[in-house]
DNA sequence: CAATTTTCGGACAAATTTATCATAAACCGT
DNA sequence: ACGGTTTATGATAAATTTGTCCGAAAATTG
């Protein structure tokens, strides 16, 4: 488990505004309550999530009737590092894996460099992953988003063959 | 952080054990206490710890005067994997990382296929590498393990120049 | 203006992880 | 056999994360 509970819910619940949005852009705001029972998030949890995430101006929110919450900005302009940034703290980037207090270039841990690039990757996936990347193509199924079915081992054609993983 | 502080603690003990073990070949057992205070590792904690070890038949014990603890297998034997195993669950491998219930190859969340390679070579790492691998050319400093300076950026000659991270 | 609907904020509760303690059990040297 | 040393165990406490609740505050509708 790399993110936080909080963490994961944040990023479902902008990738479920971020394609709503997408599909209904007459409509502006889109109620908390609805997108916690649409994705099976406890409710008030998830208030508190969102209450972080537009302080930290990545969604506007509007109180009373036809309110709800809105991406703030446009999904090509939203990271999955600015979500993560918002509800944890990004810290365990520059952690060591093993918690040795002074693993730097100068006195590396054992697993030092063999991790470094596990944690760029990771960085790297964050750092430029916007939430209009991830709602391309993809579909909602059960309220949850979909990826296509174009990368992966098997494509298409998904019968009775294929196992389970 | 990717693992628990029982985790990071866990790896940390062996680590030090390994190498321990190297360079007093004739002395059979090492004291918890002695671990955790050359570590800083609290030591109610770690002795919790080893006995999760132990119990898993990575250690092996020994009550009274000369006793303590000592690996239960050479280090060549004793992969990171397994000492995961012992402290954590080794289930946030197979979770989903933004927590959809139903992400599988089949229906995969939109992360799915970007995080499956960071997964792949956590994995591959835990799983492939030994403590023998890690002490070897390691030293300690300040009661820790060091690696040898010879794959960063920079190795050897390391003056008054070069920036910290 | 009143009623309704929604977010906001603080306080609280439950669960999990991390840390501490006290005591028992095992071992060793004498 | 005894006293000291060390791990083993179970109980407990503290801290953090996760989840819940309630009473506002704000906005819309009639």
């Amino acid at each position: 488990m790399i993110f936080s509970r909080a963490a994961e819910y944040a990023i479902q619940a902008m990738l479920y505004l971020a394609k709503w949005h997408e599909t209904h852009p007459e409509e502006r705001y889109l109620q908390t309550r609805e997108i916690a029972e649409a994705q099976e998030i406890p409710y008030y949890f998830l208030a508190k999530i969102v209450q972080d995430l537009t302080r930290f101006e990545l969604l506007t929110s509007a109180k009373g009737p036809q309110g709800g919450i809105a991406l703030a900005r446009s999904p090509e302009e939203i990271r999955i590092l600015d979500i993560i940034a918002a509800v944890d703290s990004t810290q365990y980037l520059s952690r060591c894996v093993i918690g040795y207090p002074e693993c730097t270039p100068e006195t590396p841990c054992p697993l030092h460099y063999d991790w470094q690039k596990i944690k760029t990757q990771i960085f790297h996936i964050i750092e430029h992953v916007t939430l209009a990347d991830l709602i391309k193509d993809a579909q909602f199924q059960n309220g949850r988003l979909v990826a296509p079915l174009t990368f992966g081992v098997v494509s298409v054609e998904l019968g009775e063959s294929s196992g389970k993983s």
